[in-house]
DNA sequence: TGTCCACTGGAACGTACGGCTT
DNA sequence: AAGCCGTACGTTCCAGTGGACA
Protein backbone atom coordinates (compact mmCIF):
# COMPACT_ATOMS: atom_id res chain seq x y z
CA UNK A 1 0.00 0.00 0.00
CA UNK A 2 2.97 1.98 0.67
CA UNK A 3 4.50 1.39 -2.74
CA UNK A 4 1.77 2.16 -5.18
CA UNK A 5 2.55 3.29 -8.55
CA UNK A 6 -0.11 5.69 -8.22
CA UNK A 7 0.50 7.16 -4.80
CA UNK A 8 2.92 10.19 -5.73
CA UNK A 9 -0.23 11.23 -7.90
CA UNK A 10 -2.82 10.66 -5.43
CA UNK A 11 -1.04 12.34 -3.06
CA UNK A 12 -0.31 15.26 -4.73
CA UNK A 13 -4.01 15.88 -5.24
CA UNK A 14 -4.10 15.21 -1.60
CA UNK A 15 -1.83 17.46 -0.12
CA UNK A 16 -1.30 20.47 -2.62
CA UNK A 17 -5.12 22.98 -1.71
CA UNK A 18 -7.54 22.48 -5.54
CA UNK A 19 -7.53 25.82 -7.67
CA UNK A 20 -11.02 25.46 -8.28
CA UNK A 21 -13.59 26.19 -5.08
CA UNK A 22 -16.53 25.60 -7.24
CA UNK A 23 -15.76 23.76 -10.42
CA UNK A 24 -19.73 23.77 -12.01
CA UNK A 25 -20.04 27.66 -11.68
CA UNK A 26 -17.52 27.43 -14.72
CA UNK A 27 -19.63 25.79 -16.80
CA UNK A 28 -21.25 27.47 -19.30
CA UNK A 29 -24.77 25.79 -17.90
CA UNK A 30 -24.47 26.83 -14.82
CA UNK A 31 -27.08 29.87 -14.37
CA UNK A 32 -25.42 32.48 -11.83
CA UNK A 33 -27.49 35.00 -9.49
CA UNK A 34 -26.22 37.75 -11.42
CA UNK A 35 -25.90 38.17 -15.62
CA UNK A 36 -23.77 41.26 -16.02
CA UNK A 37 -24.68 43.30 -18.82
CA UNK A 38 -28.10 41.36 -19.71
CA UNK A 39 -30.21 43.34 -17.85
CA UNK A 40 -32.79 44.75 -20.82
CA UNK A 41 -32.92 41.33 -21.92
CA UNK A 42 -34.16 40.22 -18.54
CA UNK A 43 -36.33 43.04 -18.02
CA UNK A 44 -37.92 42.30 -21.59
CA UNK A 45 -38.33 38.53 -21.29
CA UNK A 46 -39.51 38.88 -17.83
CA UNK A 47 -42.36 41.50 -18.91
CA UNK A 48 -43.27 39.52 -21.64
CA UNK A 49 -43.47 35.95 -20.16
CA UNK A 50 -44.51 37.94 -16.82
CA UNK A 51 -48.09 38.52 -17.78
CA UNK A 52 -48.42 34.36 -17.37
CA UNK A 53 -48.60 35.15 -13.32
CA UNK A 54 -51.60 37.44 -14.13
CA UNK A 55 -53.72 34.34 -16.12
CA UNK A 56 -53.14 35.92 -19.55
CA UNK A 57 -51.34 33.83 -21.71
CA UNK A 58 -47.57 35.50 -22.64
CA UNK A 59 -46.87 36.24 -26.61
CA UNK A 60 -44.40 34.06 -27.87
CA UNK A 61 -41.39 35.30 -28.64
CA UNK A 62 -38.24 35.15 -30.78
CA UNK A 63 -34.99 35.50 -29.78
CA UNK A 64 -31.93 36.55 -31.69
CA UNK A 65 -28.40 36.47 -31.57
CA UNK A 66 -24.59 34.93 -32.44
CA UNK A 67 -22.97 32.15 -30.18
CA UNK A 68 -22.26 33.06 -26.35
CA UNK A 69 -24.49 36.00 -26.66
CA UNK A 70 -26.79 34.92 -23.56
CA UNK A 71 -29.90 34.06 -25.30
CA UNK A 72 -29.89 30.68 -23.51
CA UNK A 73 -28.49 31.63 -20.06
CA UNK A 74 -31.07 34.75 -19.94
CA UNK A 75 -34.12 32.60 -20.89
CA UNK A 76 -33.30 29.36 -18.40
CA UNK A 77 -32.70 32.49 -15.48
CA UNK A 78 -36.30 34.07 -16.19
CA UNK A 79 -38.22 30.80 -16.63
CA UNK A 80 -36.05 29.49 -13.68
CA UNK A 81 -37.71 32.21 -11.53
CA UNK A 82 -41.17 32.53 -13.14
CA UNK A 83 -41.44 28.91 -12.36
CA UNK A 84 -40.58 29.81 -8.99
CA UNK A 85 -42.91 32.51 -8.45
CA UNK A 86 -45.83 30.93 -10.36
CA UNK A 87 -45.28 28.05 -7.68
CA UNK A 88 -45.31 30.80 -4.49
CA UNK A 89 -48.66 31.66 -5.48
CA UNK A 90 -49.92 28.56 -6.40
CA UNK A 91 -49.85 28.49 -10.18
CA UNK A 92 -49.02 25.92 -12.47
CA UNK A 93 -46.27 26.65 -15.17
CA UNK A 94 -44.45 24.28 -16.84
CA UNK A 95 -41.22 25.02 -19.14
CA UNK A 96 -39.38 22.53 -21.29
CA UNK A 97 -36.32 23.65 -23.24
CA UNK A 98 -35.40 22.17 -26.00
CA UNK A 99 -32.14 22.21 -28.04
CA UNK A 100 -33.10 21.17 -31.67
CA UNK A 101 -29.09 19.97 -32.27
CA UNK A 102 -30.74 17.07 -30.54
CA UNK A 103 -34.52 17.25 -30.71
CA UNK A 104 -34.90 17.95 -34.65
CA UNK A 105 -37.82 15.85 -35.59
CA UNK A 106 -41.21 16.90 -34.69
CA UNK A 107 -41.82 13.37 -33.63
CA UNK A 108 -39.00 13.73 -31.23
CA UNK A 109 -40.19 17.75 -30.13
CA UNK A 110 -43.93 15.98 -29.46
CA UNK A 111 -42.69 12.89 -27.63
CA UNK A 112 -40.14 15.06 -25.66
CA UNK A 113 -42.88 16.83 -24.75
CA UNK A 114 -45.02 14.83 -23.71
CA UNK A 115 -42.42 12.76 -21.16
CA UNK A 116 -42.52 16.43 -19.59
CA UNK A 117 -46.09 16.87 -19.01
CA UNK A 118 -46.22 12.76 -17.91
CA UNK A 119 -47.78 11.19 -20.70
CA UNK A 120 -44.60 9.05 -21.77
CA UNK A 121 -44.55 7.72 -25.51
CA UNK A 122 -41.96 5.50 -27.18
CA UNK A 123 -38.98 6.60 -29.37
CA UNK A 124 -40.98 5.14 -32.28
CA UNK A 125 -43.45 3.32 -33.52
CA UNK A 126 -46.50 5.87 -33.37
CA UNK A 127 -48.22 8.24 -35.75
CA UNK A 128 -46.61 11.99 -35.23
CA UNK A 129 -50.15 12.74 -35.29
CA UNK A 130 -51.43 10.40 -32.60
CA UNK A 131 -48.44 11.65 -30.21
CA UNK A 132 -49.56 15.15 -31.15
CA UNK A 133 -53.31 14.58 -30.18
CA UNK A 134 -52.17 12.23 -26.82
CA UNK A 135 -50.12 15.58 -26.15
CA UNK A 136 -52.93 17.81 -26.55
CA UNK A 137 -55.36 15.68 -24.73
CA UNK A 138 -53.21 15.44 -21.51
CA UNK A 139 -51.83 18.88 -21.88
CA UNK A 140 -55.66 20.08 -21.34
CA UNK A 141 -56.79 17.88 -18.85
CA UNK A 142 -55.85 20.48 -16.21
CA UNK A 143 -55.26 24.49 -15.99
CA UNK A 144 -51.70 25.28 -16.87
CA UNK A 145 -49.35 27.17 -19.20
CA UNK A 146 -46.62 25.36 -21.37
CA UNK A 147 -43.65 27.85 -21.95
CA UNK A 148 -41.58 26.01 -24.30
CA UNK A 149 -38.52 27.20 -25.15
CA UNK A 150 -36.89 26.41 -28.85
CA UNK A 151 -32.90 26.53 -28.67
CA UNK A 152 -31.44 26.72 -32.32
CA UNK A 153 -34.95 26.81 -33.89
CA UNK A 154 -32.95 27.11 -37.02
CA UNK A 155 -31.77 23.23 -36.61
CA UNK A 156 -35.27 22.01 -36.14
CA UNK A 157 -36.61 23.81 -39.21
CA UNK A 158 -33.90 22.89 -41.76
CA UNK A 159 -34.43 19.30 -41.14
CA UNK A 160 -38.38 18.97 -40.42
CA UNK A 161 -39.95 22.25 -41.67
CA UNK A 162 -42.11 24.43 -39.73
CA UNK A 163 -44.93 21.21 -39.31
CA UNK A 164 -44.88 21.13 -35.30
CA UNK A 165 -44.03 25.20 -34.83
CA UNK A 166 -47.49 25.70 -37.26
CA UNK A 167 -49.28 22.74 -34.94
CA UNK A 168 -47.93 24.54 -31.65
CA UNK A 169 -49.13 27.82 -32.47
CA UNK A 170 -52.77 27.02 -33.62
CA UNK A 171 -53.25 24.98 -30.76
CA UNK A 172 -54.30 27.14 -28.34
CA UNK A 173 -57.39 27.64 -30.14
CA UNK A 174 -58.14 23.79 -29.35
CA UNK A 175 -57.54 23.83 -25.73
CA UNK A 176 -59.73 24.83 -23.19
CA UNK A 177 -57.95 24.91 -19.85
CA UNK A 178 -54.47 24.69 -20.68
CA UNK A 179 -52.13 27.25 -22.73
CA UNK A 180 -48.87 27.08 -24.49
CA UNK A 181 -46.18 30.06 -25.41
CA UNK A 182 -43.09 29.97 -27.20
CA UNK A 183 -40.00 31.26 -26.87
CA UNK A 184 -37.86 30.55 -30.13
CA UNK A 185 -34.14 31.39 -30.17
CA UNK A 186 -31.81 31.53 -32.76
CA UNK A 187 -28.41 32.56 -34.05
CA UNK A 188 -29.24 32.68 -37.56
CA UNK A 189 -30.71 36.38 -38.14
CA UNK A 190 -32.22 35.65 -41.55
CA UNK A 191 -34.16 32.52 -40.29
CA UNK A 192 -37.32 34.23 -39.82
CA UNK A 193 -37.30 35.01 -43.60
CA UNK A 194 -37.56 31.47 -44.42
CA UNK A 195 -40.84 30.73 -42.12
CA UNK A 196 -43.97 29.85 -43.37
CA UNK A 197 -45.93 33.55 -43.17
CA UNK A 198 -48.58 32.42 -41.27
CA UNK A 199 -46.20 30.52 -38.32
CA UNK A 200 -43.76 33.46 -39.03
CA UNK A 201 -46.59 35.96 -37.54
CA UNK A 202 -47.52 34.32 -34.95
CA UNK A 203 -44.42 32.90 -33.54
CA UNK A 204 -42.81 37.12 -33.48
CA UNK A 205 -45.33 38.65 -31.63
CA UNK A 206 -42.21 40.13 -29.25
CA UNK A 207 -38.63 39.96 -30.47
CA UNK A 208 -35.04 40.60 -29.39
CA UNK A 209 -32.06 41.12 -30.76
CA UNK A 210 -29.12 39.82 -28.33
CA UNK A 211 -25.80 42.03 -29.30
CA UNK A 212 -22.63 39.84 -29.08
CA UNK A 213 -20.93 41.37 -25.79
CA UNK A 214 -17.23 43.15 -26.12
CA UNK A 215 -14.09 42.15 -24.19
CA UNK A 216 -14.76 44.40 -21.23
CA UNK A 217 -17.88 42.95 -20.60
CA UNK A 218 -17.20 39.57 -21.02
CA UNK A 219 -14.29 40.47 -18.25
CA UNK A 220 -16.76 41.22 -15.65
CA UNK A 221 -19.04 38.09 -16.85
CA UNK A 222 -15.61 35.96 -15.91
CA UNK A 223 -14.98 37.95 -12.82
CA UNK A 224 -18.12 37.50 -11.40
CA UNK A 225 -18.10 33.47 -12.01
CA UNK A 226 -14.36 33.45 -10.82
CA UNK A 227 -15.43 34.90 -7.32
CA UNK A 228 -17.25 31.64 -6.50
CA UNK A 229 -15.56 29.74 -8.97
CA UNK A 230 -12.16 30.28 -7.61
CA UNK A 231 -9.73 30.47 -4.62
CA UNK A 232 -8.52 33.99 -3.97
CA UNK A 233 -5.90 35.14 -5.61
CA UNK A 234 -5.02 31.97 -7.96
CA UNK A 235 -5.83 34.09 -11.19
CA UNK A 236 -2.46 35.76 -12.00
CA UNK A 237 -2.64 39.66 -13.34
CA UNK A 238 -4.44 39.40 -17.21
CA UNK A 239 -5.65 36.39 -17.14
CA UNK A 240 -9.37 37.34 -16.96
CA UNK A 241 -8.27 39.60 -19.87
CA UNK A 242 -6.67 37.19 -22.16
CA UNK A 243 -9.65 34.84 -21.79
CA UNK A 244 -12.00 38.08 -22.55
CA UNK A 245 -9.80 39.23 -25.57
CA UNK A 246 -9.34 36.12 -26.91
CA UNK A 247 -13.02 35.34 -27.42
CA UNK A 248 -13.81 39.11 -27.96
CA UNK A 249 -11.99 38.03 -31.67
CA UNK A 250 -14.33 35.40 -31.83
CA UNK A 251 -17.83 37.57 -31.75
CA UNK A 252 -17.56 37.77 -28.60
CA UNK A 253 -18.40 34.71 -27.33
CA UNK A 254 -19.42 34.22 -23.48
CA UNK A 255 -19.08 30.13 -23.80
CA UNK A 256 -16.11 30.52 -25.08
CA UNK A 257 -14.45 33.10 -22.68
CA UNK A 258 -15.53 30.39 -19.85
CA UNK A 259 -14.36 27.68 -21.02
CA UNK A 260 -11.09 29.20 -21.50
CA UNK A 261 -10.84 30.49 -17.88
CA UNK A 262 -11.78 26.86 -17.01
CA UNK A 263 -9.72 24.76 -18.95
CA UNK A 264 -6.41 27.16 -18.11
CA UNK A 265 -7.39 26.69 -14.75
CA UNK A 266 -7.28 22.59 -15.39
CA UNK A 267 -3.91 22.66 -17.06
CA UNK A 268 -2.65 24.71 -14.20
CA UNK A 269 -4.05 22.28 -11.98
CA UNK A 270 -2.29 19.21 -13.66
CA UNK A 271 0.92 20.74 -13.74
CA UNK A 272 1.02 21.48 -10.60
CA UNK A 273 0.75 25.31 -10.19
CA UNK A 274 -0.88 26.79 -7.25
CA UNK A 275 -1.77 29.40 -9.81
CA UNK A 276 -3.37 30.12 -13.12
CA UNK A 277 -1.12 31.73 -15.66
CA UNK A 278 -1.39 33.81 -18.96
CA UNK A 279 0.54 30.67 -20.88
CA UNK A 280 -2.12 28.39 -19.03
CA UNK A 281 -4.61 30.39 -21.34
CA UNK A 282 -2.88 30.31 -24.14
CA UNK A 283 -2.35 26.47 -23.98
CA UNK A 284 -6.07 26.31 -23.17
CA UNK A 285 -7.23 28.10 -26.10
CA UNK A 286 -4.54 25.04 -28.44
CA UNK A 287 -6.75 22.62 -26.41
CA UNK A 288 -10.09 23.73 -26.93
CA UNK A 289 -9.42 23.57 -30.63
CA UNK A 290 -8.19 20.18 -30.72
CA UNK A 291 -11.08 18.91 -28.28
CA UNK A 292 -13.53 20.24 -30.90
CA UNK A 293 -11.59 18.47 -33.93
CA UNK A 294 -11.06 15.42 -32.01
CA UNK A 295 -14.82 15.41 -30.84
CA UNK A 296 -16.38 15.94 -34.55
CA UNK A 297 -14.10 13.54 -36.17
CA UNK A 298 -14.34 10.97 -34.29
CA UNK A 299 -17.33 10.10 -34.34
CA UNK A 300 -18.09 10.13 -38.83
CA UNK A 301 -19.71 7.35 -40.07
CA UNK A 302 -17.17 4.95 -41.84
CA UNK A 303 -18.51 6.39 -45.20
CA UNK A 304 -17.72 9.89 -43.98
CA UNK A 305 -14.24 9.17 -42.39
CA UNK A 306 -13.42 7.53 -46.24
CA UNK A 307 -14.01 10.53 -48.00
CA UNK A 308 -12.63 12.45 -45.70
CA UNK A 309 -9.51 10.66 -45.77
CA UNK A 310 -9.45 10.78 -49.99
CA UNK A 311 -9.19 14.74 -49.32
CA UNK A 312 -6.23 14.23 -46.57
CA UNK A 313 -4.38 11.76 -49.09
CA UNK A 314 -4.93 14.12 -52.02
CA UNK A 315 -3.56 17.29 -49.33
CA UNK A 316 -0.32 15.12 -49.53
CA UNK A 317 0.15 14.80 -53.19
CA UNK A 318 1.17 17.34 -55.69
CA UNK A 319 -1.86 18.46 -56.30
CA UNK A 320 -2.86 21.89 -56.58
CA UNK A 321 -6.35 22.31 -56.29
CA UNK A 322 -8.76 19.38 -55.28
CA UNK A 323 -12.15 18.71 -56.79
CA UNK A 324 -15.28 16.65 -55.91
CA UNK A 325 -13.95 14.45 -59.08
CA UNK A 326 -10.37 13.28 -57.89
CA UNK A 327 -12.24 13.07 -54.08
CA UNK A 328 -14.31 10.55 -55.92
CA UNK A 329 -11.47 8.83 -58.30
CA UNK A 330 -9.24 8.23 -54.93
CA UNK A 331 -12.49 7.16 -52.48
CA UNK A 332 -13.09 4.21 -55.12
CA UNK A 333 -9.68 3.04 -54.92
CA UNK A 334 -9.99 3.23 -50.96
CA UNK A 335 -12.83 1.60 -51.10
CA UNK A 336 -10.76 -1.46 -53.26
CA UNK A 337 -8.54 -1.50 -50.65
CA UNK A 338 -11.45 -1.54 -47.57
CA UNK A 339 -13.13 -3.77 -49.18
CA UNK A 340 -15.85 -1.21 -48.39
CA UNK A 341 -18.80 -1.17 -50.64
CA UNK A 342 -18.58 2.23 -52.42
CA UNK A 343 -21.29 5.08 -51.91
CA UNK A 344 -22.72 6.52 -55.19
CA UNK A 345 -20.68 10.15 -56.07
CA UNK A 346 -24.03 11.77 -55.11
CA UNK A 347 -23.99 10.73 -51.59
CA UNK A 348 -20.10 11.37 -51.29
CA UNK A 349 -20.99 14.88 -52.54
CA UNK A 350 -23.64 15.05 -49.23
CA UNK A 351 -20.91 13.85 -47.02
CA UNK A 352 -18.23 16.07 -48.31
CA UNK A 353 -21.07 19.00 -47.92
CA UNK A 354 -21.81 17.68 -44.34
CA UNK A 355 -17.57 17.95 -43.54
CA UNK A 356 -17.78 21.15 -44.34
CA UNK A 357 -20.64 22.63 -42.08
CA UNK A 358 -18.48 20.46 -39.65
CA UNK A 359 -15.60 23.17 -40.44
CA UNK A 360 -13.41 20.28 -41.07
CA UNK A 361 -13.48 21.23 -44.69
CA UNK A 362 -13.51 23.91 -46.97
CA UNK A 363 -15.72 23.82 -50.09
CA UNK A 364 -16.22 26.24 -52.68
CA UNK A 365 -18.22 25.74 -55.96
CA UNK A 366 -16.21 26.66 -58.93
CA UNK A 367 -16.52 26.50 -62.43
CA UNK A 368 -13.14 25.71 -64.71
CA UNK A 369 -15.30 26.45 -67.57
CA UNK A 370 -15.00 23.91 -70.99
CA UNK A 371 -13.64 21.82 -68.07
CA UNK A 372 -17.12 21.81 -66.35
CA UNK A 373 -18.55 23.29 -63.12
CA UNK A 374 -16.85 21.57 -59.28
CA UNK A 375 -16.30 22.07 -56.13
CA UNK A 376 -13.02 22.82 -54.60
CA UNK A 377 -12.20 21.32 -51.65
CA UNK A 378 -9.35 21.80 -48.67
CA UNK A 379 -8.73 20.45 -45.58
CA UNK A 380 -9.28 23.23 -43.05
CA UNK A 381 -7.69 20.86 -39.86
CA UNK A 382 -4.35 20.03 -39.18
CA UNK A 383 -3.94 17.29 -41.70
CA UNK A 384 -1.19 15.61 -38.73
CA UNK A 385 -4.11 16.02 -36.55
CA UNK A 386 -6.64 14.60 -39.03
CA UNK A 387 -4.21 11.57 -39.87
CA UNK A 388 -4.36 10.63 -36.10
CA UNK A 389 -7.62 10.78 -35.22
CA UNK A 390 -8.52 8.76 -38.50
CA UNK A 391 -6.08 6.10 -38.28
CA UNK A 392 -7.68 4.87 -35.57
CA UNK A 393 -10.58 3.57 -37.00
CA UNK A 394 -9.99 0.26 -37.85
CA UNK A 395 -10.91 0.34 -42.32
CA UNK A 396 -9.00 3.89 -42.18
CA UNK A 397 -5.86 1.98 -40.85
CA UNK A 398 -5.75 0.02 -43.45
CA UNK A 399 -5.16 2.43 -45.88
CA UNK A 400 -2.89 4.46 -43.86
CA UNK A 401 -0.08 4.38 -46.42
CA UNK A 402 -2.16 4.96 -49.55
CA UNK A 403 -0.23 7.05 -51.86
CA UNK A 404 -2.61 9.19 -54.63
CA UNK A 405 0.66 9.96 -56.51
CA UNK A 406 0.26 6.32 -58.15
CA UNK A 407 -3.55 7.25 -59.54
CA UNK A 408 -3.46 10.45 -60.32
CA UNK A 409 -0.42 9.52 -62.62
CA UNK A 410 -2.67 7.14 -64.86
CA UNK A 411 -4.51 9.25 -65.71
C1' DT B 1 -21.92 34.16 -79.20
C1' DG B 2 -23.16 29.81 -78.38
C1' DT B 3 -21.51 25.36 -76.80
C1' DC B 4 -20.70 22.09 -73.58
C1' DC B 5 -18.10 20.11 -69.65
C1' DA B 6 -18.28 18.15 -65.04
C1' DC B 7 -20.38 18.57 -62.02
C1' DT B 8 -24.23 20.52 -58.32
C1' DG B 9 -28.07 19.79 -55.65
C1' DG B 10 -33.25 19.06 -55.33
C1' DA B 11 -36.77 15.49 -55.13
C1' DA B 12 -38.60 11.12 -54.87
C1' DC B 13 -37.88 6.71 -53.68
C1' DG B 14 -35.75 2.14 -51.53
C1' DT B 15 -34.20 -0.67 -47.71
C1' DA B 16 -33.28 -2.08 -43.09
C1' DC B 17 -34.45 -1.69 -38.47
C1' DG B 18 -36.68 -0.98 -33.97
C1' DG B 19 -41.04 -0.56 -32.21
C1' DC B 20 -45.78 0.62 -31.99
C1' DT B 21 -51.17 -0.90 -32.44
C1' DT B 22 -54.69 -4.11 -33.32
C1' DA C 1 -48.75 -11.90 -36.96
C1' DA C 2 -49.77 -8.12 -39.93
C1' DG C 3 -49.57 -3.57 -40.95
C1' DC C 4 -47.99 0.82 -39.84
C1' DC C 5 -44.62 4.50 -38.37
C1' DG C 6 -40.21 7.17 -37.77
C1' DT C 7 -35.26 7.21 -38.57
C1' DA C 8 -30.93 6.56 -40.84
C1' DC C 9 -28.53 5.87 -44.76
C1' DG C 10 -28.40 5.43 -49.32
C1' DT C 11 -29.79 5.39 -54.61
C1' DT C 12 -31.77 7.04 -58.98
C1' DC C 13 -33.01 10.57 -61.90
C1' DC C 14 -32.29 14.79 -63.82
C1' DA C 15 -32.74 19.87 -64.58
C1' DG C 16 -29.62 23.50 -63.90
C1' DT C 17 -25.24 26.12 -64.36
C1' DG C 18 -20.68 29.33 -64.62
C1' DG C 19 -17.54 30.40 -67.63
C1' DA C 20 -13.33 28.93 -70.82
C1' DC C 21 -13.03 27.86 -75.33
C1' DA C 22 -14.02 27.32 -80.43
Amino acid sequence: MSDHPLDAIFDRFISSPSIFKNHEVLRPSHIPDKLPHRDYEIQFLGKALGSALRNNRPSNIFLYGKTGTGKTIVSKYVTKYLQERANSIGKNIIVSLLNCVEIDTDYRVLARLCDLIGEPVPFTGLPTDEVFQRFKAKLDSKKQLLIVVFDELDKLHQKSGDNVLYQLTRINTDLKKAQVSLVCITNDLSFKETLDPRVRSSLSEEELVFKPYNSLQLEDILAERAKEGFHEGVLTEGVISLCAALAAQEHGDARRALDLLRVAAEIAERENESKVLQSHVRKASKQIEKDTIQEALISLPVQTKLVLWAVYVLEKSTLKVITTGDIYKVYLELCKTTGLDPITPRRANSLLNELSMLGVVNTKVVSMGRYGRTTKVSLSVSPRQTRNILCEDFYIKKVSDFNAQTLLGKD
